[in-house]
This record gives structure tokens, sequence and C-alpha cells, in this order.
DNA sequence: AGCGTTAACTCAACTTTCTTGAGTGTTCAA
DNA sequence: TTGAACACTCAAGAAAGTTGAGTTAACGCT
């Protein structure tokens, strides 16, 4: 039997150090503020270890005091807070016609974001521009290459040769090698590659609606319809990186079978208002449709939310997650709408009582959301500790 | 901002050391018999330290030498495996009727499996049956407690008060207080409890098709129908513990939507032979009216087949799983048929070129398959790897 | 057949990191 | 006023890993 051995970490003091300073870092950017004895009794280590590595992180600039606080008896708390300008994150998201970039710094603030038209969509033309656009992100922003920590991207999937493929506006080129070391290599940074669906998911973790909670879901209105799942803090990919692929499952709409992206996607309130003569290009025009109730736009609503209805059937079940957040590139008020519309599955593991939080939720929309969050992964990746880390 | 912690371990000498022996003792496991330079490429540590550890673990008597394979150049390696009676499991498996226990050695083997009737399904009834056929399965086997390194419990889900709750012929008084705990602290060991389907494609993963999988689903059909999800190598419990809940997601069956359970379960197969007037009490009936190609039997099989289609085009494209494997409380012949009959969904990310997994396979089926996955997952966490480990 | 190369494994010294226990300083309550 | 509670520090000690030199066995080239 000729096996290779899966590698996975082994603990040593080397890795244990750094698994304890992020574990550190995490506890910290959890509550925003705490001493080290809270955070020795969460981590199970002693006072002197949590000291030891607060002061190694005070030396590299990661985090700053934060006053203390006179909590009942005993010595006052000396509290630690993430410095800001600690560190800064790249994010990147490509598509077929420009590149979205941002530049977030170590406690999620953006600092600069910008849209890049590209050329055209060749592997070489978006490589050259997201190059071009990290240099001069550096630069404006007055940041050294040295304090960036990586650099997330997000792209279109599936990734890979599977039976969706041809379906979308995809990207050419990018199914032989890894995207992820091919831009690695090319901006000499440690780069993560997600879909915007994952990302998003991350982003609103990070800094938005999800904030503390390990369990959840992400449905993302983009081109078509994707789903971030979040597991115990961990985004699930899949056995391929696929997982998520949620726009060609059938749900029903008016009793007929449909697609759900066909139902639900910026695409699908394109081509419906479309049919009925209404060219719309953004979401301003979107916008000004919903203020001046059309009809049409109403109707396409209403069939969204039924769909979204089996769509969050089949989440709940198969997830039990937190709760279910909608967002990505469409109007607040659309998604309001739709979440109001929407009904909530009565025979759902999530319809318990005891809930706390809301079963749909409405997380960040608008442009920049999948580009946010693709900053969002190098610093979940920064916050979260690596030994036992499978991938 | 007041807000508790969530503990996660931090990594001392003592956690690191145990951190590791459960990497070598999986590395072991998984190829079946190694060397420990092999072993320190794999996790990263060095040999030296492999080699410590292996000796703690010879000491324990967990492992045991496996003669020497020369390979090549160099020093011959001496091998390593794991030792079958270095420590036992205990699987429960309770059922409102009668509740089944099994002992399996470290590698899986089982050596005593039993069906004890219940007198009611009461708690106190079920807590002094399990109780008792611990110790007389220790005393038959001739086995001392200290030999045993927990016990795994399947039970009926979902937990808590739920959207579900009422449909199944569930166990009374189990909502309240925490399933584990109570057995935990009558049985004095550590227990693990979860959902037949979960335990199922941990039984798998450990002895079964699923050898070496990371990543796949399991369909497994009892008294409804259950999906046990494999991420990572991990069960995904979802945040309430009750992931997996397909059965009663919609999918179509000759343009109807119908609920998935109603179509492929235990229960369906006999509703649906009832209404013929045929009555169907075990596997064997099953068997026998299969091979006198039952019509019945046949065009029920004909729709349950139906409903996976959908089934497996929302998990596929879901999970991106390596694999969906179909097992359970249904004959092997049952179960072939229906695989041969399922449809794979074209447009799903699984349907891809590259597979080295067949997209649907039929794992271990019969009567006892939930109770040794219950004892199974005593064995995933002996070789599960802790540091990190959030639940 | 001889000999150098390769590779697994061991031994002993060293390093890193965590823990322990004593000690200091601050706050609150009796 | 005094003592208990609590956060934190210091210094010594312990646990577990790494490193590098040495040993042993098999292979293959000359």
């Amino acid at each position: 039997m000729v096996s290779t051995l899966k590698p996975q970490l082994g603990a040593n003091p080397e890795r244990a150090r750094s698994h304890n300073k992020q574990l550190v870092l995490r506890a910290i950017r959890h509550v925003g503020a705490v001493g080290r004895a809270e955070i020795a009794r969460a981590s199970g280590l002693s006072t002197q270890a949590v000291s030891n590595i607060i002061s190694d992180l005070l030396g590299e600039g990661l985090l700053i005091e934060q006053g203390v606080r006179s909590a009942g008896r005993g010595l006052p708390v000396q509290q630690y807070a993430i410095k800001a300008d600690g560190g800064y994150a790249f994010g990147v998201e490509v598509r077929p016609t420009a590149v979205f970039t941002a530049l977030v710094d170590l406690v999620g603030t953006p600092v600069l974001a910008r849209r890049t038209p590209l050329r055209n969509a060749g592997k070489s033309t978006i490589l050259e521009t997201v190059s071009a656009q990290l240099a001069s992100a550096l630069i404006e922003a007055r940041i050294s290459k040295g304090a960036l920590m990586g650099a997330g991207i997000v792209m279109p999937g599936p990734f890979g040769d599977t039976g969706l493929t041809g379906t979308d506006s995809e990207l050419p080129g990018w199914n032989t090698g890894d995207p992820a070391e091919i831009f690695a290599n090319m901006l000499h940074l440690p780069v993560f590659v997600e879909n915007d669906a994952n990302a998003a998911a991350m982003a609103e973790r990070m800094n938005g609606v999800a904030r503390g909670l390990d369990d959840f879901a992400y449905l993302y209105f983009g081109q078509g319809l994707g789903l971030g799942l979040v597991q115990n803090g961990q985004i699930l990919q899949g056995a391929f990186g696929n997982a998520g692929e949620i726009g060609h499952i059938q749900v029903l709409v008016d009793g007929h079978a449909v697609e759900l992206e066909s139902a639900t996607s910026r695409l699908s309130v394109q081509a419906c208002l479309a049919r009925e003569g209404l060219e719309v290009t953004n979401m301003e025009d979107l916008i000004s449709l919903y203020s001046s109730a059309n009809r049409h736009l109403l109707v396409w609503l209403d069939k969204a939310a039924q769909a979204l209805s089996s769509a969050l059937s089949i989440i709940e079940n198969l997830f039990d997650p937190q709760t279910v957040i909608l967002g990505g590139a469409m109007p607040d008020v659309l998604l309001d709408h739709i979440i109001a519309r929407t009904a909530l599955p009565e025979r759902s593991v999530s319809n318990r009582p005891d809930r706390v939080h809301p079963r749909l939720m409405r997380g960040t929309s608008g442009r920049m959301t999948a580009t946010l969050g693709a900053a969002a992964l190098v610093l979940h990746q920064a916050f979260t500790p690596t030994i036992a880390e499978a991938r």
C-alpha cells in the first residue's frame, strides 16, 4: 500500500508561538480592548505567557496600549487594542471589464479604493493592471511594502473545468495553473483567492453584521448568485474550491421549477426589465425604478423573494447557520424589500424559538463589497491560529 | 463593549505533545505502516521528535513494530502500525424501541455487537440500558474499562426545539440538557453525540469506502433520510448541531415538488407498498420483493432515484464534495439499483472530467451502520490533533 | 568485490517557549 | 485600617522541540 501522507503541521516551539500570537491578536480584536489575564483564561495559557506575547506584539507594532480599566477589586487592567496602522491588506476584485482594488488597514478601515478599466480581459493585462495598481496604491497611501500583509483576490468561479463552465462570462486563461500561485509570484506577497460570495462573507465577519459569528451563510448578489459559507469561523471551500455554487439549483417560483440564478441576480433583473423595454445599466437606475414603484421591478422582486424562500429552506436545513445574510452588488432598498417579502420556511431547523439573530439579515451592499472582502481574507488569515490548519 | 471571549486553546508544551502524538497516530493509521522519517517530512517535525513520540506511543501500547521495509538506498525503514488492542471504542445507537451497541477496537474491527429491546422509550430506561450494556460488553470481551477510549452515541436529530420538531418519532425528554454531558456523567467516559448520518459518514471514513477522503457527503437511509457532511476531515455540525437535515427540502418527482424524505426513506417505501397492500417489516422482505421484481417496489425505486437526482444536484453544488456516498438501513441491492438509476446532474460543479472518485458510491449498509459509526466517532477523535480544534 | 553514496535512525547538547511560585502594586470591602 | 482580590512581573525550572555529529544498512558504480 503506497500512499502519500497528507502534510499536516506538527507543533514545535516556533509554530506554537506563532499560533499563540494569532490567538492573542484574535482575542484582542474580538472584544476591542482586553487585558492579559482575561486572554490567559480564555486560551488556557498562563498570564506570563500572554504577557510575553503581548510584549512581542507591541514590539512588532501590531498592538497599542489602550488605557487601564478598573474592574472591581484588584489591580486595574492594562488593556490593549489592535494598532490600525500595524499592517495593511490589499484587496482585488477582477471582473472582465475592470479591476477593483482597495487598501485596508489592520482593523479593516479602507484607506483607498479604486476602479481601473481593463483594455481587455486577457490574463497578462489583468496581471499587469493588478501589479501596477498595487504599486501606485502603496505610493499614494505612503505605505511601505513591508507593512503589506498580503493580497486577497476575488475572481469569478467556478474554478477548473466543471459542468457549469461556459455559462458565465468568465475570464479566459485561468483554468491552468493555480491563480493564487501566479499572483503570489508576481506580487511577492501571500495571496488568497476566493469567489465573491466567500470574500463578502469574510468581510461581513471582520467588520460587518456577522462580527463574532462563526457559522453563517452569505447570499451574494452579483452577476449571478453566490453562496458564501462560513463554518466554525472558516470559509467552507469544498474539495475543489467550488462550494457554494447555489445559482444553478432548482427552486420553485409560481409552482414552476427554475434555476435560482435565473430569478435572483443582476443579470436576471436586467433581462426581466429588458423584456419590458426598460434598459438598466447601473444600480442608480434600479433605485429610481424602485422609488417610482415600477410594476415590472416589483413583480421581479416578488419572484426573487419566492425563489429565495426555497433557497433559504435548503441553506438552513443543510447548514443550520446562525443567520443568513443577503448582500452584494444590489441596492440596499431592493435587498430590504426582498428580505421583507421572503417567506421564512416553517419546516426548517432554523425555525427555533430561542434564536438570537434574525434568520435573514442584510449585509453590506454596493459595488465594493467583494473587493473589501478580498482584503478581509488577508486580515482573517492574520487573526487565525495556524497549527492544525489543514489548508 | 462587554463581550465574552470564545475559549480557544493556546499551545503549550503539553498540548503540543498531545497534538503531535495524534498527528503521528493519524499518519500511521492513514497508510497502515510507515517509518519515522516519512512522518517527519509530512508533519514538518524533526525525525528526532517523531522518534521520541513513537517511543512514547509504543510505551502506551498504541503502536506495534511492523517489520522493516528496504526502500531503495539507505537504512531500511523500521515501520510501525496501530496496535489493534491498544484501545477500544463503544458505539451506541438509540432508537425508540431498542438500543444497538457495539464494541470496536482501535483499528475499527468490531469485537461485539448487540441489539437490546427497550421496555419503553423513557430517558431513564435508555440510560440504564446503555450503562448495563457497556458493563456487560466489557466483561464479555474481557476488556478493562481503562482500555475504553470513549463512547459514541447516535440519537435521532434534530436536536433542540426546531421547526421540524414533532415530525419524527423522536425520543421524549432529551431536549433539556446536553445529552453528551448526561451520558458522560453516567458512563465516566468521553462521549460524542451525533445523528445517524454523521456517524455513518465517519465510519465510512475510518474503515469504509471514504477512507482517506476529507470532503464528502453521506446520504443515510434510515427512518427518514439524513445527510452527513465531512469537510476537511471534520463533521460539519452547523451552529446548533442540526446541519444535514436534508429530508425536508423540496425536490422534483414527476414534475411535482415533494419533500425528499417522502420519496426516499424506510418509512416512504413502507408507506408506498402498504398502499398496494404489501406489508414490509424488515429488510429481508424488501430483498425478496426486489428479487421477484415487484412492480410497486420498482416504481418506488424509480421515484426515489428521481428525488435523489435533485438532491444530488443541491449537495454537489453547495459542498463540492469528492464524492457522495449512499448507505444506511437499506439492502445493498436496493441501494445499487437506486445508484444505477440516479441521473447525475449535468449542470454541477462535480461534473468535471478529471474526477478520481465516482460521483455516487454505495457505502456500508445494514442495521449496524450507524452503531459502528457511533464507535467511529471515538476513533476519529483519537486520531485528530487537538490544538486549534474549536469544538 | 570493494567502496562511496544515500538514507534512516540515535545520541547528546542546545534552544525556544511555556509554567510555576514568589513578590509587587492597586482597589474594594469589612 | 486591614485584609482579600486581582493583574501583573521576575526569575528559576520544566517540557518539548531542533541541531549536528555519529552509526548502520542497503544500493550501485567502478
